[in-house]
DNA sequence: GTAGGGTTAG
């Protein structure tokens, strides 16, 4: 029944995506370093740094079943046991204290088992490359995979030789820092220098770094590689490629490779490569297939967990669809599947989306009464409801309980508290935030440039904006096409068209694709000072590269019947039909006014009652 | 005597 029910809610529905979330890139993005006199300089000053705090999640935590030592089911039994041990004479065998690390490593406490590594060498406990490669595998963890190669030289000294499971430990630290082509060498080092024989691991772990660089080509040319070896992947390898497809809305490839591995390789896909493949479709609105996929899933005997539901859950919240995504925490329950925070943050941050503060707050009262204990995701959801709906001080509020409550802002908090500032004209505030942000020691992330550069825009400090946009110089930053776009939408509002013009122009020279939103701010700043041909010819020259959208057509029609340009709206009414494109109410009320005016054919009426309308806010140019 | 890799959240 359950099942039933799931699929009947699994309606096909586009997917909407917000502002920032169109780029394609995975990793983070380096900052420069110059040192620059800006008001908010501090980003140009922050260099790309190594240090992390690691989140135990205790919640994860699978007890080991071979583990002689299963009383370990927490932090504080293993602590325990560990000074017992240490103080037994004879010290117990090393394989106790390998096997009690084991657990540890096991629990995510990475830095508690490093910590007891090291008591255990103070100890002269005589360590193994066992011990070895689990103090690795914990320092990579930690992304301290200079620390785990500085052990490797630990292990020489004692003639303990890595093995095939400490290089991997170390391969996977170098993706986990996103230091891809150090990967790549060390990858390609290990098997001309035969260090060791690589393993489907191996294999896989530099598949995944492959793909975190979208670089699903050379993973799929790497695939062919070790099969050609002799090393057969297995269903991991090939869910890792399936998902890279999937996140880079290749969802044919990621089909075909799905075909190939059960077809061709007769390798079982499980949970997890169904989880993907639903995800990717629910990404590209595609839910009817996506509940296709959810009941073959069913049908050969593989049973949802907690991430399939998140990944449903999360479907529904994008589409607007919240109370949808709340029956499918009621079937999980149904099913008996405990929703994890995960699930719920992600229902929180659905009806946060949409300003129902009050709905958001009675999902967060019954996640606490499951025992669930909210964390920073769940606050920076709130706090992000509350800015979105200009609830400045009911944010300011939530902002100082988060560290009431023992947790601490992340970048996302403050990005969030900074936004929410800019967009009531608070920028000194905004300000404030960031500085208290860089006073932690906080990296700024790919956000944090864009709030800061659209804040100064809409509060009317384009040159601001400018100085910080030519002080970033070269960085990475400056070739993301959201930064050129907010700047566009910034310079022509601020009345400085001539200076969005240079900037759409400097698109070409950084070599980035102008898409569809870049050219619907562009058309929008030429139609605002009345440069109507040039507005068309920009429309014209999109055809080419990729079909304007509706917000296109609803720009350029304003921008002509503002202007009095009435000679070209009955073709662009008739092209709008025809691509079964929605006038928003502004657009409308123009037209009806133009006609009214005499200025456009009454005939004009026929096709508006074919032409339903959409509200201004999702169809006009402040969209952007 | 003991291991390792892939999915969900702004």
């Amino acid at each position: 029944m359950a099942t039933k029910k799931m699929m009947i809610i699994c309606l096909s529905k586009s997917a909407h995506y917000s502002f920032f979330k169109f780029n394609n890139m995975r990793g983070n993005l380096f900052f420069t370093n110059s040192f620059l006199k800006t008001p908010f300089s501090f980003l140009a000053s922050t260099i790309h740094s190594n240090s992390f705090s690691s989140s135990s999640n205790v919640d994860n935590f699978e007890q080991h079943p071979q583990s002689i030592y299963q009383k370990v089911a927490n932090l504080d039994d293993a602590l325990n046991l560990f000074d017992q041990m240490s103080q037994r004479r004879p010290l117990p065998s090393i394989v106790k204290f390998n096997q009690l690390l084991h657990s540890l490593t096991k629990m995510k406490h990475f830095s508690h088992s490093l910590h007891l590594f090291k008591q255990m060498c103070a100890l002269g406990v005589p360590v193994t490359h066992y011990t070895m490669s689990i103090a690795i595998k914990c320092c990579c963890q930690l992304y301290r995979t200079n620390d785990a190669f500085a052990l490797l030289g630990f292990c020489f000294r004692r003639s303990i030789v890595p093995d095939v499971f400490i290089f991997n430990a170390l391969l996977d630290g170098l993706i986990l820092e996103d230091r891809i082509l150090e990967a790549e060498i060390f990858f390609k080092k290990l098997i001309k220098l035969k260090l060791c024989e690589p393993s489907v691991v191996t294999y896989s772990t530099m598949i995944k770094g492959l793909c975190k660089v979208c670089n699903n080509v050379i993973a799929i040319q790497l695939l062919r590689l070790m099969d050609e070896k002799g090393c057969k992947p297995s269903v991991v390898t090939y869910s890792t490629i399936i998902d890279s497809l999937c996140k880079d809305k290749m969802i044919d490839d990621a089909f075909k490779l799905f075909k190939e591995m059960v077809f061709q390789k007769g390798i079982s896909p499980d949970v997890i490569t169904y989880n993907s493949l639903i995800d990717g479709l629910c990404s590209l609105g595609r839910r009817d297939e996506a509940s296709k996929m959810l009941q073959e899933m069913l049908d050969v005997g593989i049973s949802p967990n907690v991430q399939t539901f998140s990944i449903l859950v999360d479907a529904f919240c994008k589409d607007g669809e919240v109370e949808e995504a709340e029956n499918v925490i009621d079937i999980m329950l149904e099913r008996g599947i405990v929703p994890d925070i995960v699930t719920y943050n992600t229902l929180i941050d659905g009806y946060c989306l949409r300003g129902e503060m009050t709905k958001a707050k009675t999902i967060f009262d019954s996640m606490v009464f499951r025992g669930l204990v909210p964390d920073v995701v769940t606050y920076n959801s709130l706090l992000n409801g509350y800015c979105k709906s200009l609830k400045i001080d009911e944010a300011m509020d939530l902002f100082n309980e988060i560290t009431r409550k023992g947790l601490k802002h992340d970048v996302v908090t403050y990005n969030t508290m900074a936004q929410g500032l800019f967009q009531v004209g608070r920028c000194a505030d905004a300000r404030k935030i960031f500085d208290e942000m860089h006073g932690k020691g906080l990296m700024p992330d790919q956000l944090t440039y864009g709030i800061i550069l659209e804040g100064l825009c809409n509060n009317h400090q384009i040159e601001e904006a400018l100085s910080l946009f030519h002080l970033m110089g070269d960085s990475k930053l400056n070739t993301d096409i959201v930064v050129y776009t907010i700047l566009i939408d910034g310079a022509s509002k601020c009345g400085k068209l001539n200076i969005a013009r240079l900037l759409f122009q400097d698109l070409t020279k950084m070599s980035l694709n102008p898409d569809v939103r870049i050219y619907n701010v562009m058309i929008s700043g030429l139609c605002r000072e009345g440069f109507i041909m040039d507005a068309k010819q920009l429309f014209l020259k999109m055809e080419k590269s990729g079909p304007p959208d509706q917000v296109t057509y609803n720009v350029l029609l304003q921008g002509y019947l503002r202007n009095k340009h009435f000679d070209d709206v009955e073709m662009l009414l008739h092209d709008m039909d025809g691509r079964g494109y929605f006038l928003d109410v502004s657009t409308m009320s123009l037209l009806i006014d133009s006609i009214a005016a005499g200025s456009v054919d009454t005939t004009m009426f026929k096709l508006i009652r074919k032409t339903k309308t959409v509200p201004a806010k999702c169809g006009s140019s402040d969209w952007y």
